[in-house]
DNA sequence: ACCCTTATCTAAACCGTTTCAGACTTTCTC
DNA sequence: GAGAAAGTCTGAAACGGTTTAGATAAGGGT
């Protein structure tokens, strides 16, 4: 004799709430109070909230989010808009987003766009049909307002309301103009962002800036861009080669090049080993982010640090702030850190023609 | 006169089902019917169809997806387990999983434990509670049975019921000795993966096989393992100039190395160099994998390809064939490719005294 | 006029949980 | 021993949808 019937010991029966309510004899409400320990826990016996405990062991009961959900419209997720996944720049980034999140018991959705206009469309739409409770934004458009909370790292949004984590872009351009000059080197190539970046823009106002300051010259013939609108498939390392190959073809009267990340200082590395050139011996390379990568390239690359894995925590708690109601800062700053390594050296000047005329 | 009815012109309502169908002054199940586009849609009247769709786009309703899932019990969603997410290992296989998910209107959550015991212990559960609909196991224990698919890639999930995308390891191993011993090496040394990488065993027995069918030696003192449970906090870099730089300590009576992947190989490089020795005029260097860094670095690196994306690929969509209850082969095995670039030469068995002989 | 279709729409139950507003027992208190 | 006060528990509605089983009205045939 087969039981149809749908209880305690039908493996089939799901475990919910009403299960565990049944199988003791108390109405739901009862379980609901004790298991969400809501105010009115307090007036339930210690017998039956033992008795409730125990029966949720047995019976590995564990509530269901999305019912729950239902009542509280909370979630505790979050989504996390980038790119690409690939590089470590945004996996640092991640990186320390996922450690925040983990501590609040929020999850995160990932959403990687290559930029295709269309993915850049639908996500925010997408992610609010799974009632993501913020976003965080890397690199990535956004055009109308969300009606959650949104941080961008390395903004490019354009809507109201974002929080922003970035970086001190005049201290990094500082930094690494300093440091070049420092060492002699006055004629000096710079590359500029690609367009769809977020530091590109204020990293090249800042850098115009500086070199004014400082008085080294930015000339467009020795500027290379590492990318526009439309090669939005190559990675930082390729945007670097090209960018460094096109200048190398154009002029090679320059002893130093400030690229615009560590990627791309690979890249251009690379292409300047390529035409024959040694690096820091004929040209000096600098990066920017100093991803782990860095120390173990030859040579080592100096480098300008972002605190990129900071970044991540502070904009993971930024959000978690604001998802919570409070106040935060509009824009958090961070500070780049200069580390120097093996791919820049002394230049100097002539120094053949120099030493012979101290002879 | 304020009014506090909540209705069409509160700006408070939300835009539910119900105030849809309100406001047409139809029952929120034709609203349903037509929206679910459910058998039944085609006994509505096609004017009300439309008038339905018009309110929608007026209103700009999208469905609760947390109030759908307890009927369907559907959520479109599945989690992918990681062990770091910063490495191009990694992020090239979730690359290749996003992909097919995406094309499935499926969303995933990341979880990277780190190795964390705890975290390990507790993911699983917490992503169940999140009705995930099966899981992707990279390089990730498993301890225990789950009530959804699993599959793995690098598997060191120990659960019945796991479906497997591995690489032919055999097959890289042999490409890789091959490749070296026709260049002339005899003396090679081997990096053997850390303990809980799950390429680490089939990788080795296939090593030791190989070798001994092509006649190489594999000698305790001419391997150099790359790490253990205990340093779950090194990337591979790290662990490959670790295993290399103890290596170089014991011997440098070799004349080759196969590293244990792309990242160790990295590493390897960077001791070898720092020791003073070069490459591949004194070591030729081998890797596993072809991340895109390895023909960016100097030398650039000869490598064994794994198709990382593919197989992120292949996993997903064998997670979503398992999720729609079709039949799948238990493990799907992927062919390497050898890409020979500049971090390996020939060899010149004692070149030197050869060449005198000769004279 | 009656029954049968056909076309169109809906009431009500349900999914798993939370919460509001009591209800029912006991135990005090005087 | 009656009323108040604790102490303990529960019914029913609600959250935002889907689904089953009809209901209603209009048209068609005889």
């Amino acid at each position: 004799m087969r039981s149809r019937a749908k209880g305690v010991n039908d493996p089939g029966q799901r475990v919910t709430l009403k299960f565990i309510a049944e199988y003791l004899g108390v109405s739901p409400t009862t379980v609901s109070v004790v298991l969400t320990n809501s105010p009115l826990a307090s007036t339930i016996a210690k017998q039956t909230q033992a008795r409730i405990w125990e029966a949720v062991q047995k019976f590995q009961y564990r509530p269901n989010v999305f019912a729950r959900y239902l009542q509280a419209k909370r979630t505790y997720s979050v989504a996390v808009l980038v790119p690409e996944i690939g590089d470590e720049f945004s996996a640092l980034l991640i990186n320390g987003i996922e450690s925040k999140l983990a501590e609040a018991k929020f999850n995160y959705f990932v959403e990687s766009h290559g930029f295709a206009p269309e993915e850049i469309e639908n996500y925010p739409d997408l992610l609010m049909d799974r009632q993501v409770e913020g976003m965080i934004f890397i690199n990535t458009p956004l055009k109308k307002a969300l009606p959650v909370p949104v941080v961008a790292i390395s903004d490019i949004t354009n809507a109201p309301g974002v929080t922003r984590v970035v970086i001190d872009n005049y201290q990094i351009v500082l930094a690494g103009i300093s440091h070049l000059k420092s060492l002699g080197h006055t004629r000096i190539a710079f590359f500029k962002g690609p367009k769809h970046n977020g530091d590109t823009e204020t990293r090249w106002a800042a850098l115009i800036r500086t070199a004014a300051e400082i008085g080294v010259r930015v000339t467009d013939e020795l500027t290379a861009t590492t990318g526009s609108y439309f090669d939005t498939k190559l990675s930082m390392m390729e945007r670097g080669y090209n960018a460094a190959m096109s200048l190398l073809q154009r002029t090679r009267d320059f002893t130093a090049l400030l690229a615009f990340n560590d990627g791309s200082a690979i890249g251009a590395i690379r292409a300047i080993q390529d035409v024959g050139l040694t690096i820091p011996g004929d040209i000096s390379v600098m990066g920017v982010d100093d991803i782990q990568l860095a120390e173990f390239i030859s040579p080592r690359l100096t480098t300008i640090r972002q605190p990129l894995k900071e970044m991540g925590a502070i904009a993971a708690s930024t959000l978690l702030r604001r998802i919570h109601g409070e106040d935060v800062p509009q824009e958090t700053v961070l500070q780049p850190e200069l580390v120097i390594r093996e791919s820049t050296a002394a230049h100097f000047a002539k120094s053949k023609t120099v030493s012979a005329a101290l002879d």
